[in-house]
DNA sequence: CTCCGTGCAAAGCGTTTGCACGGCG
DNA sequence: CGCCGTGCAAACGCTTTGCACGGAG
């Protein structure tokens, strides 16, 4: 997935194109990680001044609809990232400090033995890594 | 750990024992599910009408602080249990309806090779698979 | 008698929603 | 030129905090 693949998907449905949504979906092009609307506000605010949280919210939204972009709730709050695949399921590595993740391709219920779920009717599954990546970590080191 | 460990280990560390904190406690050692700030509010306004979701709230974080209880957050609000285990590392199968759970003793991050997090420093994980019990799926097919 | 625990009220934070206007298609 | 996207403002839900009083130790 990369921006203009997002862009033609909003066109195919209907939505239409703005210079913010565009924006929006560079900022996560070019990051590759986990993102808060704050984050994006900040972002955005550069080249739209006046830009408010109700637009970032609403397209963030409408983008985790469409499955451009992947949602997790950390630490009391939503964060966001590019779609890493659409196809392949897999977790992530995340860095608490700058977002940043790395993939894990291995899923721990393909490892559960099916006797542990049986009575429950599963509907998902949430299994990510917390830490911090080696530039958050040396940064620590010298504070 | 039961209620009366609970209150003993409020009395060393010098927390005073009332009565809204003793069945805070009963009411998750009876439960032993998830609930959130609101279960416990409302099952306690049956014996204090006047009891606050400030009470509730700073006896919750007590209890998660003395580790009492066992803290998680879904769909949006924090989620308390009864401590499982102290000793045993677990993870849980978790109702989305009623909070009820399972445990699951196997944990993903030993079947990880070590290469998939080397560079990373972890400090923590989160591994838990969501869905109905047999009492909420099979009240949903009736609705 | 001395603090700690509590209720009240207000504020805090992230997020959502109603409204009217302006710009994309 | 019609409707979607946007900014503004207000409201929302969950949680936290300042204050003064009352009850546990």
């Amino acid at each position: 997935m990369n921006v203009e693949q997002a862009l033609s998907q909003l066109k195919e449905k209907g939505y239409k194109f703005t210079g913010k949504r565009e924006e929006i979906l560079s900022v996560f092009a070019q990051e590759k990680r986990y993102l808060s609307a704050k984050d994006v506000l900040s972002a955005l605010q550069m080249n739209y001044p006046n830009i408010s949280f109700d637009t970032v919210y609403r397209n963030l939204s409408l983008f985790e609809e469409m499955e451009i972009l992947e949602v997790t709730e950390l630490e009391g709050e939503k964060r966001f990232r590019f779609q890493c695949s659409t196809t392949r399921h897999h977790h992530h590595l995340i860095c608490l400090d700058c977002g940043k993740t790395k993939q894990i391709h291995a899923c721990p219920m393909d490892w559960l033995e099916d006797s542990e779920e049986e009575e429950f009717q599963v509907t998902g599954h949430k299994f990510e890594i917390y830490g911090y990546c080696p530039e958050c970590s040396s940064a620590a080191v010298q504070a």
